[in-house]
DNA sequence: CTCCTTCCCTAACAAGTGTTTGGTAGGTTA
DNA sequence: TAACCTACCAAACACTTGTTAGGGAAGGAG
């Protein structure tokens, strides 16, 4: 009936991985519970069902992920500033829960469609809500340049940031503020040679 | 027997449209030939399997993308105006086959690594050798900077590029060509305000 | 020892999957 | 008219899918 906390844990961690390295529909319970060491049917003892396993793996993200955005909204910074924590604590997030943003970045824009994630298309007004705000911001008191469409710039700036998802690896030679630092160089300053 | 090549690539761009949609494997044969007015066998008279169909889709996609990178690479342009071509092409070949790139985008992945789908791996270490090669030129001729992972800018340029393929409709506001320059232009000399 | 809970296995289920086989309406050719 | 080809339909196939039901081993509690 009832199952440890931990152990969930432990297996929506490893369905995290297969959803992220095959995508959700190519994932197979049976897959899913090779790589748990254990048959497709017992998964069912911890979860009621596959789409149960995602629905806690996107929302655990996305809730964690908000905790981390709210508390840069609301230090009143700068737009620059807010742009550069926002960055960095995405970069963070990409560092700890690496499949989880991956199977969002994959699978999110069709899941929207279902009621029961409903909740993806809530977050992503929110996420356009506070990026575009604070470009404008940035506009607005002559801190980012006028003359580029700021929708483009925001779609810019969120891609160039997420789709690192899909080739970042923990452990590997930058680490994730190193990566948020060159990135946020890229996009203020540009890749070209100033004279 | 033999079929009439319009109607295979009729057949093909609704196909494409299913998968870049819903993703290739939450694609039923059934679904494709619902949207294409017919019954799933049928669709066996024109194709030999569902698989074939997404290997005509992506193969012929990067026949024409490297039909136009060539002509770029050999028309002898400096790296800021090589840089600046490719990524002119890359949005007119989004305009152009937005299904197939999405696809490409979301299912290389995963498939490159069936033998069948290896030439995907092919095109990509193609990819990252021309990007790579005219990042390098343009840092070594000072024209691009040269305090940044040269690795790093590679994804980002890349990623940045191909990524617009998950939003882009034809027929919006903005043409390739408008929003290939607004993103060299950000890409380039960055979104914070020179003084 | 006995009872109970936790955690997993065995074995099956109904539905959905890609694919095949045989047929057939309609047009083209001889 | 007769033979033929194109493009599809109807119905089934073997297999995989997510999911369920009943059972059992291990270990702690009384």
């Amino acid at each position: 009936m009832s199952a440890s906390p931990e152990r969930r844990e432990e297996l929506l961690a490893t369905a995290a991985e297969v959803f992220a390295a095959q995508g959700y529909n190519a994932t197979t319970v049976r897959k899913i519970a090779d790589a748990a060491g254990m048959l497709a049917g017992s998964l069912y003892y911890h979860f009621d069902s596959k789409e149960s396993m995602l629905d806690e793996i996107l929302s655990t993200f996305l809730d964690e992920l908000w905790a981390r955005y709210d508390a840069v909204l609301e230090a009143g910074l700068g737009p620059r500033e807010t742009i550069e924590a926002l960055v960095t604590e995405s970069f963070r997030e990409i560092d700890q829960h690496r499949a989880a943003v991956a199977i969002y970045q994959k699978e999110s824009r069709h899941l929207q469609t279902q009621p029961r994630f409903a909740y993806l298309a809530d977050s992503q007004a929110r996420f356009e809500k506070a990026w575009l705000g604070t470009l404008e911001r940035g506009v607005a008191t002559e801190v980012f340049r006028a003359d580029l469409d700021i929708r483009l710039t925001y779609r810019f700036v969120r891609d160039t940031v997420w789709v690192a998802a899909s080739w970042y690896r923990p452990g590997g030679q930058h680490s994730a503020e190193e990566i948020a630092r060159q990135y946020l160089s890229m996009v203020l300053e540009g890749i070209a040679l100033r004279e």
